[in-house]
DNA sequence: GGGTACATGTAATCAGTTACATGATTTA
DNA sequence: TAAATCATGTAACTGATTACATGTACCC
């Protein structure tokens, strides 16, 4: 089961599918994108054309297996080989030191310049309703949440309270 | 001045560019690079590739000049047009709305299965560590920054104090 | 039975990344 | 004067975005 061109580059995208894959068991890039949107979605945005191209790059790699549909739509449906397991595996097994950007397009308007008042408003009316959308979905389906993906909406709860702080304070001195 | 190709599309990068040179007049791309690393940097990355071919397109959209030196390595020197000013002061005259993404590799991680242990130990060390150069940033230069870089270094403080909290409760209870 | 929303996918383009390459300065 | 290091840039690639396109099911 080895000998496969195991020379791709694995990019955030590429674990996401992998460990969507491996939670789903075998899916279709369609129900990928389901998935996506209902969990994912909000801390790390994945286009929904990525989620057929990057299927078919791993297949290549030989980390998923591709299945086609005879008939009709010719859907494929994707899941994980052992060596896609196994790489997943590696990758979570090896804690990241790495931390991201803020890239927080009102942070960048500010930064250069923007006046602080008006922008804060905006800024905090968009993030206090994100945070509201949080708090919903926590509260209404928190407790069956796999523990993952719960943690990390519990992150974004956390950051969406600071950033409603942040940009409060900016909103009354301007 | 007007009756140039207007058509195109603004990016994140097109306006950090934008703005840094409204700022420092004119400027070549190795100029716009140290600048970057010294103040958006860590919050907004951006490549220094970028910063030659970014430039480039704006000048065919006239909204920065572009001047090159004769002799030597004739070096391309880019200022605003009166079209740059424009776009980029419309641009920050209008509040966004649009919030970013978390993008968090740790996050993703997390999100996708890993040990909250160990992962724990890892990120509260480098947000404790990236925390700590904002703070002695601040201290040190803080008080003869531009507002617009002062107010997004506290807002870098107070997330990355935000995350240090998140994951320093998830190290101890693993 | 016509519209509208969901489902499913491909093609073209482009921004961004990585890699390469070489000129100028400093320093040991 | 050799070796780093800083300065300056280009080329190639590719992941990601945007736009397009069509099929199916439901509902009014």
């Amino acid at each position: 089961m080895d000998g496969l061109p195991e020379n791709v580059k694995l990019t955030p995208t590429s674990y996401i599918v992998l460990g969507l894959l491996a939670r789903a068991g075998e899916a279709t890039p369609y129900q990928l994108k389901t998935v996506v949107a209902s969990s994912i979605a909000g801390f790390w945005t994945v286009q929904h054309a990525q989620l057929y191209a990057e299927p078919q790059r791993l297949a290549r790699a030989g980390l998923v297996s591709e299945r086609q549909e005879e008939g009709g739509r010719r859907r494929r449906t994707y899941a994980l080989t052992d060596a896609g397991r196994e790489a997943l595996e590696r990758w979570l097994a090896e804690p990241t030191e790495a931390i991201g950007e803020i890239r927080q397009p009102g942070l960048l308007q500010l930064f250069l310049g923007a006046e602080p008042g008006p922008l804060a408003q905006a800024q905090r009316a968009a993030h206090a309703e994100r945070l509201a959308q949080y708090e919903a979905l926590h509260e209404t389906t928190g407790a069956h949440m796999e523990d993952g993906m719960r943690l990390a909406l519990e992150a974004g709860m956390a950051l969406e309270r600071e950033w409603v702080r942040y940009w409060a304070v900016l909103e009354e001195a301007g």
